[in-house]
DNA sequence: ACTGGCTCCTGAGGGC
DNA sequence: TGCCCTCAGGAGCCAG
């Protein structure tokens, strides 16, 4: 399941395969995804060249002259460089060949990933123009937390997962941070201090950061745009672990349903 | 303005 | 061996 820490390791590994490519071709076996792959990408991708690979929340921007195609993995979205003549298999929805023979492939499961396309600066796209800051961008803080929980009674949780608050925290990294930062996450958001703001912003950076470093987490099938699982999990705390003790204290894991997701914590640590 | 619930989709896993 | 049920979840959308 991609988060932000897998959606920048799928940049990373992509990334030079593209920058300067020409795309050659567009083969969309499958349009019905989140939305459906726009008529005006089909026309007018063709012939153009990436002028970079750009990432912004869980959002993959790739630049050329006239428009930019946007990707996003959903759930289970995959993206990979494959030779040209690579026999497609079930659920590779699109391919992009390039002019040197490479060919980015998209493959996504249960199809909750997308293909938009825009003329417009992308950080306008209707999508794009109301996110948060970045977790590891400077706009993004305790205090700014603080300030925008002001009279929340919404769970901390389902709080720091809102990307009009915040971006790139999805649930395994919701529960890590919560854990880190010792902040139960059945808290109402408006009723956690600056000083736990303060920790819990620092943790989001930090285990974001970590992941990155690691290349993602592995949960069920996630692998880089070369084929690499990442290997975060082998650090989880909380997440997945429910009835296994605490690392730090040795209670059991407890589990609870938060706004639809299933939810880790240490019910002794976390406060 | 907030909040909770619904929805899209497929495959894994459990029970019988 | 097979069938049916539940669960997993990113995030937009909508009703209250």
């Amino acid at each position: 399941m991609p988060e932000l820490p897998e959606v920048e390791t799928v940049r990373r590994g992509i990334a030079p395969y593209l920058i300067g490519q020409q795309v050659v071709r567009i083969v969309v076996r499958q349009p019905r995804l989140r939305w459906p792959v726009p008529k005006e990408l089909i026309m007018g991708l063709p012939g153009q060249v990436f002028q970079g690979v750009e990432r912004r929340a869980k959002y993959l921007l790739l630049p050329t002259d006239v428009g930019t195609a946007i990707f996003h993995l959903g759930m289970t979205g995959r993206l990979r460089i494959l030779s040209a003549g690579t026999p497609y298999e079930k659920h590779d929805h699109i391919d992009l060949a390039l002019a040197d023979g490479h060919c980015l492939r998209f493959n996504d499961r249960r199809r909750f990933g997308a293909l938009l396309w825009t003329t417009e600066a992308p950080e306008r796209h209707p999508l794009l123009q109301a996110l948060g800051p970045e977790p590891l961008d400077e706009g993004f803080s305790g205090a700014w937390l603080h300030q925008r929980a002001q009279g929340r009674k919404l769970a901390v949780k389902p709080f720091i997962m809102d990307h009009h608050i915040v971006v790139g925290v999805g649930n395994i990294y919701a529960c890590e941070s919560l854990f880190a930062a010792r902040i139960s996450p059945l808290r109402p958001a408006g009723q956690v201090t600056l000083a736990e703001y303060e920790r819990l912003a620092q943790a989001i950076r930090e285990i974001l950061g970590e992941a990155i470093h690691q290349g993602g987490t592995t949960l069920r099938d996630f692998v880089s745009g070369e084929g690499q699982p990442g290997y975060f999990q082998q650090q989880l705390c909380v997440y997945a672990c429910y009835r296994r003790p605490c690392r730090i204290c040795g209670e059991s894991i407890d589990r609870c349903r938060l706004g639809q997701r299933s939810t880790y914590y240490c019910s002794r640590c976390q406060r």
